[in-house]
DNA sequence: GTTACCAAAATTGGCACCAATAATGCAGCC
DNA sequence: GGCTGCATTATTGGTGCCAATTTTGGTAAC
């Protein structure tokens, strides 16, 4: 056995965010045997994990599958993280010390550089990396974890994000804007901010 | 085969609800065999599922765990659930038709004549079928979904939500008043009602 | 060309078994 | 009595295999 199945989660987790499945397509166990070097069972392990998670879909008998692209239930998860996201606007801005903000400056500064200079694949984790930070503020890490599976369930394709570079700008922008809120303990505006991006589709 | 892994995953969420393993005990897949009459392989499938769902915790090579009773996490997932349940309270003012007053009318009743007459065993129920209309009513199902497994996190025991009767007969005042929210579209009275009884530990 | 049927192929789901790992119990030592 | 070490027992995790189910492709009929 090359690898045990915890690792195999995480994996078929990272390709899926990476887009490398397309949408609605069928997640074959045989297929994903030779995909990653393991026996059926920990593939199965994998499997289910995620469809728990309700990062994939599971149906009986017929296997598990890529949740289609722009469904009625993407709608949905976006409004479900807008709730989660903007009421803990306060507790992020509470919590947050001196060395979160200096972090949060750091990381939209990062997201910024990549949105002027490239490389633009960079842009995704860059994006996550900022948003973790900024929820991790509010100290609820069952809440930063659930976010991210939240992501997964909306905009698996890193392309699907930014269309175009004024649009990546803004993000950046942005970015900086809820760094400012948060530092002048800014609940309301940082909560705004959010919701914007969040449904703008900018994060 | 006596009954599909579907079925074993629902049941075993059933039972996790109702209280019937011990917070913190471990999950033997051998005993949960016994339990209910099936291999091992839909038995695996279940808890892998479930702790994908984060309704059970996985550690490898020790096996599956019923979350502890009144942990930090428990708190977080509370505060989770104040944040989306909260945030939604001005889609449910907006989206509730009559019939669905009529309804919440209807549950709250039902709720409380169980709190005045007994039996006692059914308020657990009745208050989830409450909540779950009144949720349903801001037309989310993924949030609906997710807040069931939220709650599934935090108060496995009935019994571990009314320890006397003047806190039931609260509860049974407040969902009356959540109704009326709603029929007046009072969307921030809504969820001010909803915080303060999440976290009184009410629903 | 379209539809229906059926066999073959593909895939999922479950079982028995065993390797790998953790937990338990016992003996010895201080 | 408490601690350590080790053998035994218990349990989880993985494999190979086959039953059950679905999908695919080919053929016949219209």
């Amino acid at each position: 056995m090359s690898e045990d199945a915890e690792k195999i989660i995480e994996r078929l987790a990272q390709d899926l965010r990476a887009g490398q499945f397309t949408p609605g397509s069928w997640l074959k166990q045989v297929d994903l045997q030779k995909r990653y070097g393991v026996g059926r069972a920990p593939v199965r392990k994998a499997l289910e994990a995620l469809a728990g998670r309700r990062l994939i879909r599971h149906e009986k008998n017929r296997g598990y599958s890529v949740h289609p692209a722009d469904t009625e239930e993407a709608d949905q998860v976006l409004d479900i993280r807008v709730a989660i996201e903007t009421g803990f606007a306060e507790a992020i801005c509470r919590n947050a010390v001196e060395a979160d903000i200096v972090e949060l400056g750091g990381l939209a500064a990062e997201f910024e550089k990549i949105a002027i200079n490239g490389p633009f694949h960079l842009l995704y984790d860059a994006n996550l990396a900022f948003h973790g930070a900024l929820l991790g503020c509010a100290r609820n890490p069952a809440m930063v974890a659930l976010v991210a599976d939240l992501r997964m369930r909306t905009s698996p394709a890193p392309a699907s994000q930014w269309l175009d570079r004024s649009r990546i700008e803004r993000s950046a922008q942005e970015h900086y804007d809820m760094v400012e809120a948060v530092r002048t303990s800014d609940a309301a505006g940082l909560a705004r901010l959010i919701r914007d991006h969040i449904l703008q589709r900018a994060d």
